[in-house]
DNA sequence: CTAAATTGGTTAGCATGCTAATTAAAACCT
DNA sequence: AGGTTTTAATTAGCATGCTAACCAATTTAG
Protein backbone atom coordinates (compact mmCIF):
# COMPACT_ATOMS: atom_id res chain seq x y z
CA UNK A 1 0.00 0.00 0.00
CA UNK A 2 1.25 3.30 -0.98
CA UNK A 3 -0.22 5.02 2.14
CA UNK A 4 1.86 2.54 4.37
CA UNK A 5 4.61 3.43 2.67
CA UNK A 6 4.66 6.92 2.69
CA UNK A 7 3.93 6.47 6.25
CA UNK A 8 7.12 4.64 6.84
CA UNK A 9 8.65 6.75 4.93
CA UNK A 10 7.71 10.00 6.81
CA UNK A 11 8.90 8.19 10.17
CA UNK A 12 12.38 6.91 8.65
CA UNK A 13 13.22 10.35 7.99
CA UNK A 14 11.98 12.24 10.65
CA UNK A 15 13.97 9.62 13.18
CA UNK A 16 17.17 10.24 11.07
CA UNK A 17 16.56 14.24 11.09
CA UNK A 18 16.38 14.18 14.72
CA UNK A 19 18.97 12.16 14.87
CA UNK A 20 21.12 13.71 13.22
CA UNK A 21 20.03 17.36 14.70
CA UNK A 22 20.77 15.96 18.14
CA UNK A 23 24.44 15.10 17.07
CA UNK A 24 24.62 18.24 15.49
CA UNK A 25 23.30 20.62 18.58
CA UNK A 26 25.49 18.46 20.93
CA UNK A 27 28.57 20.14 19.31
CA UNK A 28 27.36 24.13 20.09
CA UNK A 29 26.45 22.78 23.58
CA UNK A 30 22.58 22.50 22.80
CA UNK A 31 19.91 19.78 23.51
CA UNK A 32 16.90 18.43 20.67
CA UNK A 33 14.32 20.55 21.02
CA UNK A 34 15.87 23.74 22.21
CA UNK A 35 16.74 25.15 18.57
CA UNK A 36 12.79 25.27 18.15
CA UNK A 37 12.94 27.76 21.37
CA UNK A 38 15.75 29.77 20.20
CA UNK A 39 14.24 30.21 16.87
CA UNK A 40 11.40 31.70 17.76
CA UNK A 41 12.97 34.28 20.03
CA UNK A 42 15.40 35.49 17.94
CA UNK A 43 12.16 36.20 15.43
CA UNK A 44 11.01 37.74 18.75
CA UNK A 45 13.03 38.36 22.31
CA UNK A 46 10.80 38.64 24.86
CA UNK A 47 8.04 36.40 24.66
CA UNK A 48 6.33 34.72 27.19
CA UNK A 49 6.59 31.43 28.09
CA UNK A 50 3.37 30.90 26.92
CA UNK A 51 3.11 32.06 23.55
CA UNK A 52 6.34 30.22 23.16
CA UNK A 53 5.02 26.34 24.32
CA UNK A 54 1.54 27.76 21.61
CA UNK A 55 4.48 28.51 18.89
CA UNK A 56 6.25 24.96 19.63
CA UNK A 57 3.06 23.00 20.83
CA UNK A 58 4.71 21.79 23.23
CA UNK A 59 3.34 21.51 27.09
CA UNK A 60 3.81 23.95 29.62
CA UNK A 61 5.46 22.15 32.15
CA UNK A 62 7.94 21.17 28.80
CA UNK A 63 8.31 24.79 28.37
CA UNK A 64 9.37 25.13 31.72
CA UNK A 65 12.07 22.67 32.15
CA UNK A 66 13.39 23.56 28.66
CA UNK A 67 13.96 27.13 30.32
CA UNK A 68 15.15 26.16 33.30
CA UNK A 69 17.93 24.41 31.56
CA UNK A 70 18.91 27.18 28.97
CA UNK A 71 18.78 29.89 31.98
CA UNK A 72 21.29 27.60 33.96
CA UNK A 73 23.16 27.16 30.68
CA UNK A 74 23.16 31.42 30.33
CA UNK A 75 21.68 31.06 26.99
CA UNK A 76 18.32 32.92 27.97
CA UNK A 77 17.55 34.75 31.20
CA UNK A 78 13.52 35.36 32.33
CA UNK A 79 12.39 38.58 33.86
CA UNK A 80 8.85 38.48 34.86
CA UNK A 81 5.96 40.63 33.51
CA UNK A 82 5.43 44.08 35.35
CA UNK A 83 1.79 44.07 35.27
CA UNK A 84 0.52 40.32 35.46
CA UNK A 85 3.00 38.91 37.96
CA UNK A 86 2.30 35.53 36.59
CA UNK A 87 3.81 36.19 33.14
CA UNK A 88 7.56 35.57 32.70
CA UNK A 89 9.25 37.13 29.31
CA UNK A 90 12.26 35.10 27.82
CA UNK A 91 15.49 37.03 26.41
CA UNK A 92 18.32 35.88 24.89
CA UNK A 93 21.71 36.81 26.19
CA UNK A 94 24.63 37.35 24.08
CA UNK A 95 25.78 34.05 24.41
CA UNK A 96 22.23 32.93 22.88
CA UNK A 97 22.40 35.17 20.11
CA UNK A 98 25.71 33.35 19.13
CA UNK A 99 23.69 30.59 18.38
CA UNK A 100 21.40 31.90 15.74
CA UNK A 101 24.79 31.36 13.07
CA UNK A 102 25.04 27.76 13.73
CA UNK A 103 21.55 26.55 14.49
CA UNK A 104 20.80 28.62 10.59
CA UNK A 105 23.96 26.59 9.51
CA UNK A 106 22.73 23.59 10.54
CA UNK A 107 19.12 24.08 8.78
CA UNK A 108 20.74 24.68 5.76
CA UNK A 109 23.22 21.83 5.67
CA UNK A 110 20.69 19.46 6.28
CA UNK A 111 18.20 20.59 3.07
CA UNK A 112 20.79 20.52 0.85
CA UNK A 113 21.49 17.09 2.17
CA UNK A 114 18.18 16.32 2.38
CA UNK A 115 17.50 17.35 -0.92
CA UNK A 116 20.31 17.30 -2.75
CA UNK A 117 19.68 15.84 -6.77
CA UNK A 118 16.06 16.24 -6.88
CA UNK A 119 14.17 18.52 -9.35
CA UNK A 120 13.13 21.68 -8.57
CA UNK A 121 9.11 20.85 -10.23
CA UNK A 122 10.00 18.30 -7.56
CA UNK A 123 10.34 19.93 -4.55
CA UNK A 124 7.44 22.43 -5.42
CA UNK A 125 4.96 19.49 -6.09
CA UNK A 126 6.34 18.17 -2.63
CA UNK A 127 5.92 21.17 -0.98
CA UNK A 128 2.66 21.46 -1.89
CA UNK A 129 1.88 17.94 -0.88
CA UNK A 130 3.29 18.58 2.08
CA UNK A 131 1.17 21.74 2.49
CA UNK A 132 -2.16 19.72 2.49
CA UNK A 133 -0.92 17.04 4.62
CA UNK A 134 -0.25 19.28 7.06
CA UNK A 135 -3.60 20.87 6.75
CA UNK A 136 -5.23 17.91 7.32
CA UNK A 137 -2.93 16.95 10.71
CA UNK A 138 -3.54 20.31 12.44
CA UNK A 139 -6.30 22.52 10.30
CA UNK A 140 -6.09 25.47 7.82
CA UNK A 141 -3.64 28.21 10.08
CA UNK B 1 12.91 29.43 0.18
CA UNK B 2 11.57 26.55 -0.88
CA UNK B 3 13.91 24.43 0.68
CA UNK B 4 13.46 26.06 3.94
CA UNK B 5 9.80 25.39 3.74
CA UNK B 6 10.15 21.59 3.44
CA UNK B 7 12.36 21.38 6.22
CA UNK B 8 9.97 23.11 8.20
CA UNK B 9 6.80 20.98 6.90
CA UNK B 10 8.69 17.52 7.39
CA UNK B 11 9.26 18.83 11.13
CA UNK B 12 5.98 20.42 11.57
CA UNK B 13 4.38 17.15 9.85
CA UNK B 14 6.75 14.68 12.31
CA UNK B 15 6.06 16.62 15.90
CA UNK B 16 2.47 16.18 15.27
CA UNK B 17 2.53 12.38 14.11
CA UNK B 18 4.24 11.91 16.92
CA UNK B 19 1.92 13.73 19.26
CA UNK B 20 -0.69 11.79 17.92
CA UNK B 21 1.22 8.30 18.00
CA UNK B 22 1.96 8.90 21.42
CA UNK B 23 -1.95 9.59 22.74
CA UNK B 24 -3.51 6.48 21.17
CA UNK B 25 -0.45 4.61 22.24
CA UNK B 26 -1.26 5.46 25.38
CA UNK B 27 -4.69 4.10 25.44
CA UNK B 28 -3.73 0.67 24.41
CA UNK B 29 -1.19 0.75 27.37
CA UNK B 30 1.79 1.65 24.98
CA UNK B 31 4.64 4.05 24.83
CA UNK B 32 6.10 6.18 22.09
CA UNK B 33 8.23 4.10 20.38
CA UNK B 34 7.66 0.62 21.59
CA UNK B 35 5.41 0.15 18.68
CA UNK B 36 8.41 0.31 16.55
CA UNK B 37 10.06 -3.13 18.57
CA UNK B 38 6.18 -4.37 18.54
CA UNK B 39 6.16 -4.25 14.69
CA UNK B 40 9.48 -5.94 13.95
CA UNK B 41 8.44 -8.79 16.63
CA UNK B 42 5.44 -9.69 15.04
CA UNK B 43 7.23 -10.07 11.39
CA UNK B 44 9.84 -12.21 13.08
CA UNK B 45 9.99 -13.39 16.48
CA UNK B 46 12.96 -14.36 18.83
CA UNK B 47 14.97 -11.41 17.14
CA UNK B 48 18.32 -10.72 19.03
CA UNK B 49 18.51 -6.97 21.29
CA UNK B 50 21.09 -5.96 18.90
CA UNK B 51 18.84 -7.31 15.80
CA UNK B 52 16.06 -4.91 16.52
CA UNK B 53 18.05 -1.70 17.72
CA UNK B 54 19.35 -2.06 14.37
CA UNK B 55 16.32 -2.43 12.52
CA UNK B 56 14.79 0.53 14.38
CA UNK B 57 18.35 2.23 14.60
CA UNK B 58 18.30 3.21 18.58
CA UNK B 59 21.24 2.69 20.69
CA UNK B 60 21.73 -0.73 22.70
CA UNK B 61 21.09 0.82 26.24
CA UNK B 62 17.18 2.38 24.44
CA UNK B 63 16.47 -1.24 23.38
CA UNK B 64 17.67 -2.51 26.91
CA UNK B 65 15.72 -0.12 28.89
CA UNK B 66 12.61 -0.34 26.45
CA UNK B 67 12.41 -3.95 26.87
CA UNK B 68 13.23 -4.07 30.56
CA UNK B 69 10.08 -1.63 30.43
CA UNK B 70 7.95 -4.21 28.01
CA UNK B 71 8.93 -6.82 29.95
CA UNK B 72 7.72 -6.07 33.39
CA UNK B 73 4.30 -5.22 31.35
CA UNK B 74 4.05 -8.58 30.29
CA UNK B 75 4.30 -7.14 26.43
CA UNK B 76 7.64 -9.34 25.90
CA UNK B 77 9.81 -12.07 27.31
CA UNK B 78 13.24 -12.81 27.03
CA UNK B 79 15.50 -16.02 26.76
CA UNK B 80 19.50 -15.97 26.46
CA UNK B 81 20.84 -17.56 23.83
CA UNK B 82 21.94 -21.22 24.05
CA UNK B 83 25.15 -21.25 22.30
CA UNK B 84 26.26 -17.69 23.20
CA UNK B 85 25.63 -16.09 26.30
CA UNK B 86 25.81 -12.47 25.77
CA UNK B 87 23.05 -12.79 23.61
CA UNK B 88 18.90 -12.01 24.43
CA UNK B 89 16.35 -13.85 22.43
CA UNK B 90 12.86 -11.56 22.60
CA UNK B 91 9.66 -12.81 22.16
CA UNK B 92 6.11 -11.44 22.34
CA UNK B 93 3.58 -12.63 25.05
CA UNK B 94 -0.05 -13.43 24.20
CA UNK B 95 -0.26 -9.84 25.47
CA UNK B 96 1.93 -8.48 23.05
CA UNK B 97 0.31 -10.33 20.55
CA UNK B 98 -2.86 -8.91 20.97
CA UNK B 99 -1.35 -5.54 20.54
CA UNK B 100 -0.96 -5.96 17.11
CA UNK B 101 -4.31 -4.97 15.90
CA UNK B 102 -4.52 -2.18 17.60
CA UNK B 103 -1.50 -0.46 16.39
CA UNK B 104 -2.07 -1.44 13.04
CA UNK B 105 -5.32 -0.20 13.07
CA UNK B 106 -3.59 3.02 14.61
CA UNK B 107 -1.22 3.35 11.73
CA UNK B 108 -4.22 2.88 9.25
CA UNK B 109 -6.20 5.58 10.81
CA UNK B 110 -2.83 8.11 10.76
CA UNK B 111 -2.81 7.39 6.98
CA UNK B 112 -6.52 8.00 6.35
CA UNK B 113 -6.50 11.40 8.49
CA UNK B 114 -2.41 12.12 6.92
CA UNK B 115 -3.60 12.16 3.17
CA UNK B 116 -7.16 12.33 3.20
CA UNK B 117 -7.78 14.30 -0.08
CA UNK B 118 -4.83 14.17 -1.73
CA UNK B 119 -4.93 12.37 -5.15
CA UNK B 120 -3.49 9.14 -6.21
CA UNK B 121 -1.07 10.62 -8.82
CA UNK B 122 -0.01 13.26 -6.34
CA UNK B 123 0.73 10.28 -3.52
CA UNK B 124 2.62 8.48 -5.71
CA UNK B 125 5.09 11.39 -6.48
CA UNK B 126 5.14 12.49 -3.13
CA UNK B 127 6.29 8.88 -2.40
CA UNK B 128 8.77 8.83 -4.84
CA UNK B 129 10.00 12.03 -3.70
CA UNK B 130 10.09 10.79 -0.49
CA UNK B 131 11.96 7.49 -1.41
CA UNK B 132 14.75 9.78 -2.95
CA UNK B 133 15.31 11.82 0.45
CA UNK B 134 16.06 8.78 2.31
CA UNK B 135 18.52 7.82 0.35
CA UNK B 136 19.56 10.83 0.78
CA UNK B 137 19.85 10.55 4.22
CA UNK B 138 20.71 7.08 4.99
CA UNK B 139 22.32 6.22 1.93
CA UNK B 140 21.12 3.49 -0.29
CA UNK B 141 19.64 0.17 1.16
C1' DC C 1 47.28 -21.27 25.23
C1' DT C 2 46.69 -17.06 26.81
C1' DA C 3 46.39 -12.02 26.49
C1' DA C 4 44.03 -8.54 23.88
C1' DA C 5 40.22 -7.04 21.25
C1' DT C 6 35.52 -7.34 20.08
C1' DT C 7 30.66 -8.02 20.89
C1' DG C 8 26.09 -8.02 23.50
C1' DG C 9 23.95 -6.07 26.98
C1' DT C 10 23.31 -3.31 31.40
C1' DT C 11 23.63 0.73 34.47
C1' DA C 12 24.08 5.65 35.67
C1' DG C 13 23.12 10.17 34.62
C1' DC C 14 20.91 13.60 32.04
C1' DA C 15 17.46 16.26 28.90
C1' DT C 16 13.11 16.06 26.37
C1' DG C 17 8.32 15.61 26.79
C1' DC C 18 4.28 13.91 28.73
C1' DT C 19 0.34 13.82 32.57
C1' DA C 20 -1.34 15.05 36.97
C1' DA C 21 -1.28 17.84 40.84
C1' DT C 22 -0.07 22.27 42.87
C1' DT C 23 0.75 27.28 43.65
C1' DA C 24 -0.03 31.95 42.76
C1' DA C 25 -1.95 35.78 40.44
C1' DA C 26 -5.59 37.83 37.76
C1' DA C 27 -10.25 37.99 35.94
C1' DC C 28 -14.94 37.19 36.39
C1' DC C 29 -19.46 37.43 38.48
C1' DT C 30 -23.35 37.93 41.23
C1' DA D 1 -16.38 43.33 47.99
C1' DG D 2 -15.80 38.32 48.17
C1' DG D 3 -15.87 33.89 46.35
C1' DT D 4 -15.24 31.26 42.11
C1' DT D 5 -13.00 30.39 37.89
C1' DT D 6 -9.38 30.90 34.77
C1' DT D 7 -4.64 31.46 33.47
C1' DA D 8 0.65 31.09 33.95
C1' DA D 9 4.00 28.61 35.53
C1' DT D 10 6.22 25.00 38.51
C1' DT D 11 7.01 20.40 40.53
C1' DA D 12 6.88 15.33 40.78
C1' DG D 13 7.06 11.18 38.50
C1' DC D 14 7.73 8.44 34.55
C1' DA D 15 9.35 6.66 29.74
C1' DT D 16 12.17 7.57 25.65
C1' DG D 17 16.67 8.15 24.00
C1' DC D 18 21.22 9.60 24.30
C1' DT D 19 26.40 9.17 25.97
C1' DA D 20 29.76 7.21 28.85
C1' DA D 21 31.36 3.72 31.60
C1' DC D 22 31.12 -0.89 32.58
C1' DC D 23 30.71 -6.14 32.81
C1' DA D 24 30.77 -10.58 30.89
C1' DA D 25 31.18 -13.80 27.18
C1' DT D 26 33.29 -14.80 22.88
C1' DT D 27 36.68 -14.31 19.32
C1' DT D 28 41.09 -13.17 17.61
C1' DA D 29 46.04 -12.97 17.55
C1' DG D 30 50.69 -13.53 19.09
Amino acid sequence: MIESEIRTLLQTIAIQTRKSYAQKLRHVGLHIGQELALFHLWEQEGLTQSQLRNKIGTEASTMSNMLRKLESDEIVYRTPDERDHRITHVFLTDKGKQLKEPIMKMWKQHEEELLQGIHPDQLKALRDTLKLIEINLIGDK
